[in-house]
DNA sequence: CTTTCTGTTAGAAA
DNA sequence: ATTTCTAACAGAAA
């Protein structure tokens, strides 16, 4: 579910509510969340705390006081909840992992397809990890030259390339169709196809749709929350996304199709969108 | 009731 | 080597 503008609105939030704090004791309540065993988990990271948190993409990187990094990926409908104590109340079959603070709060993590994870590594791992990823919208190697550069000599659709976390980390379903939608771009149509102008447009959207997610909070369309149970804004400002039928928000003309495309659901305006 | 769909991606298959 | 498809899982919608 979450894609980067969730993540990084998860990302901030714990950043101002569990830094420093000491991690007193874990409670697993399904191992097939962690990525090595409950021993060595729990033995990485008890009775330490987090000193910062980064992200990569869709990937949480929460760094401990003591060398290791605790990964977090969200996948489909992964959350990651701070909750006071008397919060408990909310804890649920589908949450897996609590850390619990020295000061009586919790980290939780819930998710109720399972797809997502918690694994700690250590920092050669971590680099490692990140050779896998391309540029990130919000980091400083996100120039107009590394991304057109991506797109080089690659024989993708524009979606396909769009979604390759090689290529660029962070955009998933909903913001690739909102990307390429107000680029005026059909989604399938093939990158070689595309002149240096629609690229360079491609590279303006990707920023544009990206930071308003950002400020927006992210888009909740069904299960993603903030770490404070909150929704995102932004699926009021979704152009195409999950609105096959209606009508284009756009050009006022066209009525937004979904087609299958990439393994995906794939909305946009067949009227301004060529 | 059954079938289809869902914000991801690792790994298999082609 | 590169691209496409499927499985992992749970639940809502059709």
């Amino acid at each position: 579910m979450p894609e980067l503008p969730e993540v990084e609105t998860v990302r901030r939030q714990l950043e101002i509510s569990i830094l420093h704090k000491r991690i007193v004791s874990i409670e697993i309540r399904n191992k097939t969340s962690l990525r090595q065993s409950v021993a060595l988990f729990t033995k990485k990271i008890s009775g330490g705390n987090f000193e910062s948190i980064d992200r990569i993409g869709k990937l949480l990187e929460l760094k401990l006081n003591n060398g290791s990094i605790l990964l977090v990926h969200l996948k489909m409908t992964g959350q990651l909840l701070y909750l006071e104590n008397k919060q408990k109340l909310n804890i649920d079959k589908h949450t897996h992992v609590l850390i619990n603070f020295s000061d009586s709060s919790i980290l939780a993590f819930r998710d109720i397809r399972k797809f997502g994870y918690l694994s700690v590594v250590s920092a050669e791992e971590l680099r490692k990890t990140e050779d896998n990823y391309g540029i990130d919208p919000l980091r400083k190697n996100f120039t107009r030259e590394a991304f057109l550069q991506a797109f080089q000599k690659k024989k993708k659709s524009l979606k396909a390339l769009l979604l390759d976390q090689k290529l660029i980390a962070g955009i998933g379903n909903i913001y690739a169709d909102e990307i390429c939608h107000i680029s005026g771009l059909v989604p399938d149509s093939l990158v070689p196809g595309l002149s240096e102008k629609q690229l360079n447009t491609l590279f303006d959207s990707c920023l544009e749709i990206i930071n308003k997610a950002v400020r927006y909070k992210g888009t909740t369309f069904r299960d993603y929350v903030s770490p404070d149970g909150m929704k995102g804004n932004f699926a009021y400002e979704l152009k195409v996304y999950g609105r096959e039928g209606k009508n284009c928000l756009s050009c006022k003309n066209g009525i937004i199709t979904k087609i299958t495309h990439a393994g995906r659901g794939t909305h946009f305006c067949g009227v301004c969108q060529k």
